[in-house]
DNA sequence: AGCACGCCGACT
DNA sequence: GTCGGCGTGCTC
């Protein structure tokens, strides 16, 4: 025989795991699996001594490996790709964007659900005689216990084998026993995803092929228990007519809907008896997670959605605008209607065959938004949200990859769905800092990513927003977007009118109620007398944001971060809203002993309180992460505001985002200026958007809402940009700000933070790859090393450097590799071992 | 990032 | 001796 013309070609791939290593690895596929492997499939390698990974192909070639002898592939786990191959260009795209490893983007990307997870059993060698060896003494008591154990199963989970040897540690025991080739170690893989099913009753098809079949079937009752029995068929039969429509019995019967459902409950046990003598089946049926609800069955083409002629109007630009833009940034004061633009604009899109990708910032998701698009798009809009389980998730992916989902509405990671042809995508709320991704790596940011993603698909985007970030507005005017803009709310609905109340002479003049001026107190009276709802908006959860003893100011901090410890009323106890330490409040003061310790400051659980006590007749609720840490918890306080169980709702962000609630006439805003003296150069972008925001929930239909603003300062000019409503006066001053200081959009940044247990480490290895960079790029683009505000969390202390790069001059993926370069050079520095450097590329 | 391996000190 | 803590180096 030729070996030549039969042997198969030895083939490799690039497989990538989810593990924080640059690059990909090599593993070499089995003979058997040439024809079947392909891009984008998921694959079993073992990586390490002992690990198993879930890792996914990025090529096939023939070159083995130079300098290591590549292990073989495992298994593939799919038939057909699991992520296609516009997703792994994309990944490679981030990863090379924000400084992380494909393996990092892959983590981020790819749902939990569809990683394996591997357990390491211990299973005893059939061929090893353990009396033979006890004759030869080779095994220690232990040893022999094991084996014992052994005997009796097929295979025991490693960790289960401390608890038959009671040690903590079996690791040795089982080594020496692998040595002696008693027994073998290996791992057993688990799919993680598993469809949700229910199960279900059929009758047995066997007495349906003969006209007398139902009577044999009543006489092949057993004696016992027959009336029982009987009952549970004929109501099962009443159920499902068999003789007139056998499909139905094809179909089969919900088991829970026989045995409880109806007029009248039956025996379990007399039909566990009938489905164990043959006479129903049951069988399980494959459910969606997802309720199919009474939208389901809509088509979006009946769902009739009226435009005003403003509205009508931004669609047409847009659509203009798309002839020879890509992008476009739509700018609608709140209330005007930019939902229904984009429900036309998605509607045309889905016409034209692609797909859709709608992204909305993380908290909003939820409410009014979902309810709406599902009530348009039915069973062909995918919803992908944070609080799905790993299963969820997993059955969105698919629903996208196979196409039974031609819209998705989700958050930032929904931009690594398996989309096979977008052809739109919306960004809502683009200006929102919650489409970037603080840790871990990749730190991206979906908003930006939508635009990179939309260019790979040759798809369109439009960008939302009624108070668009600094630089969208300025891509805008720049030419680079189409701008949109739609500066009329809704039929004629007015903007709310802003007062400022002055907290100084408020406090001269002793008029403050605990936290409240009693230009906003007397109006939330107003309010409540008028059966209309409130919003009190207090950017801080929590009571208090620290406690003081009022005889030496001691106040108590976390041990682990250099901040003060937040107090919350219901559990009574201090907390660090950095690393989750919590701990009781001291009855004394470590420092000096006195027991006066106080509450300082305002949070949202502060303000609940206050108000109850000088309104008792309101009733209140709060919105806040606490109160929402539920799946539905959001959601049900929103739908009980909604119905007007609540008519005050104190909160913080969360109250401001995409809510339409009709009877709110006012919004009360707290602490505003601790949000404007923030020390980033965004501090009052980031004002100017929450002010506008919340403002907007003010105010419905005919009614004119008030928004009162406690201040300490009533001369900042920017509230009374708010107060006007006046984007543009505070986008022209605010431009001119980032120029003169040079930062975004004329410049890039990127800001590394180097984190070490010891502080003179932390500043030694900053202060050298400060100097690094200073060398390859010019002190001007070099900020720091400046040791931040927060300078210790979890016990790491930080320091931070900011490069600044020019728009025009600067190629910043020349940078980043220099970056790199510097970063190898720090990680080969013994001196500098355990010091972790973080890159933030767009910080926000 | 895990995780194994090796070296060191504490304990039965 | 054995256990377990931590520092170090590697993963196709």
């Amino acid at each position: 025989m030729d070996l030549e013309l039969t042997s198969e070609p030895t083939l490799f791939v690039e497989v990538l795991l989810p593990v924080p290593i640059p690059g990909t690895f090599t593993y070499r596929v089995p003979v058997a699996m040439n024809d079947l492997v392909q891009k984008g499939v998921r694959v079993l390698v073992e990586f390490g001594a002992r690990k198993l990974h879930t890792g996914i192909i990025a090529d096939i070639h023939n070159r083995p490996p130079k300098n290591y002898q590549a292990k073989y592939l495992l298994d593939l786990l799919d038939d057909s790709p699991t992520v296609n191959e516009l997703q792994l260009k994309f990944w490679n795209w981030m990863a090379q964007y924000y400084v992380a490893t494909p393996g990092e983007v892959m983590k981020a990307g790819l749902p939990a659900g569809l990683k394996l997870s591997s357990q390491s059993r211990i299973q005893l060698r059939p061929e090893f005689d353990i009396e033979e060896a006890l004759d030869l003494e080779v095994l220690s008591d232990k040893e022999l216990r094991l084996l014992r154990s052994l005997e009796q199963e097929d295979s025991i989970p490693y960790e289960q084998a401390a608890d038959i040897l009671e040690v903590k540690n079996p690791y040795y025991i089982v080594k020496e026993l692998v040595r002696k080739e008693a027994i073998l170690l290996f791992e057993a893989v688990k799919d993680k995803y598993k469809p949700k099913t229910k199960k279900k009753l059929r009758l047995n098809p066997i007495f349906l092929e003969t006209e007398e079949g139902l009577e044999q079937l009543f006489a092949s009752l057993g004696t016992k228990q027959k009336a029982k029995q009987e009952e549970v068929l004929m109501k099962f039969l009443m159920m499902v007519p068999v003789l007139t429509n056998p499909a139905s019995n094809e179909e089969g019967i919900d088991k829970k809907e026989l045995l409880e459902g109806g007029t009248s409950q039956v025996s379990a046990s007399s039909l566990t008896t009938l489905i164990r003598n043959g006479i129903l089946e049951e069988f399980e049926f494959i459910v969606s997670r997802f309720e199919e609800d009474e939208y389901s069955a809509t088509r979006y083409q009946d769902a009739e959605v009226k435009l005003s002629e403003a509205q009508q109007a931004a669609e047409s630009q847009v659509l203009g605008y798309f002839e020879e833009k890509d992008i476009v940034l739509f700018h609608g004061v709140t209330g005007s209607g930019k939902t229904e633009v984009y429900i036309e604009l998605i509607k045309k899109v889905l016409d034209s065959g692609s797909q859709v990708l709608f992204l909305l910032p993380e908290i909003v998701l939820t409410a009014q938004m979902v309810v709406r698009l599902k009530k348009i798009f039915g069973d062909l809009l995918g919803v992908y949200h944070s609080k799905f389980s790993d299963n969820e998730r997993v059955e969105v992916w698919k629903g996208v990859a196979d196409g039974r989902y031609q819209v998705v509405v989700g958050v930032r990671s929904s931009i690594f769905l398996p989309f096979e042809n977008l052809g739109l995508i919306v960004v809502d709320e683009e200006h929102e800092p919650s489409y970037k991704q603080y840790d871990p790596a990749p730190r991206y940011n979906a908003r930006d990513m939508a635009l990179v993603l939309a260019q790979m698909h040759k798809a369109k985007v439009v960008l939302g927003s009624a108070t668009p970030s600094v630089e969208s507005f300025y891509h805008a005017l720049n030419g680079a977007y189409g701008l949109v803009q739609l500066k009329k709310r809704f039929g004629d609905a007015q903007l709310p009118e802003v007062t400022l109340a002055d907290l100084k002479l408020e406090r001269k003049r002793k008029t403050m109620k605990e936290d409240f001026s009693s230009v906003l107190l007397e109006q939330v009276r107003n309010s409540i007398n008028e059966h209309k709802q409130v919003i009190l908006f207090q950017n801080r959860r929590g009571y208090a944001p620290y406690v003081m003893c009022e005889d030496c100011s001691w106040i108590p901090t976390c041990p682990s971060c250099s901040v003060s410890l937040t107090y919350h009323i219901h559990r009574n106890q201090l907390r660090c809203h950095y690393c989750g330490h919590s701990e009781a409040v001291p009855k004394s003061c470590v420092q000096c002993g006195s027991t006066k310790i106080r509450t300082m400051g305002v949070g949202t659980q502060k303000l609940e309180e206050d108000i109850k006590f000088l309104i008792p007749e309101a009733r209140v609720q709060r919105l806040d992460q606490d109160t929402t840490r539920k799946k539905y918890g959001y959601q049900q306080i929103i739908q009980d505001f909604e119905q007007r169980h609540i008519d005050i709702l104190v909160g913080t962000q969360m109250v401001s985002k995409g809510l339409d609630f009709d009877h709110v006439n006012l919004v009360g805003v707290f602490d505003i200026d601790r949000m404007l003296n923030f020390p980033d150069f965004r501090a009052e972008e980031r004002t100017f958007q929450m002010l506008t925001q919340v403002s907007g929930r003010a105010g419905r239909k005919k009614d004119k809402g008030l928004v009162v603003i406690q201040t300490n300062n009533v001369k900042q000019t920017i509230l009374h940009k708010v107060a006007r409503a006046d984007y543009e006066a505070f986008f022209r001053k605010e431009i001119e700000e980032r120029k003169q200081y040079h930062y975004p959009p004329f410049t890039r940044l990127i800001k590394l933070s180097v984190k070490a247990e010891d502080r003179d480490k932390a500043s030694a290895a900053a202060g050298l790859l400060a100097r690094e960079l200073v060398k390859k790029l010019g002190a001007k683009r070099v900020l720091g090393p400046q040791e931040p505000v927060i300078n210790k969390i979890r016990n790491h202390y930080l320091m931070d450097i900011l490069v600044k790069l020019e728009r025009q001059k600067v190629n910043p993926q020349k940078v980043k590799e220099i970056i790199r370069e510097v970063l190898g050079e720090l990680d080969g520095d013994r001196q500098f071992r355990k010091v972790y450097v973080n890159i933030d590329v767009d910080p926000v």
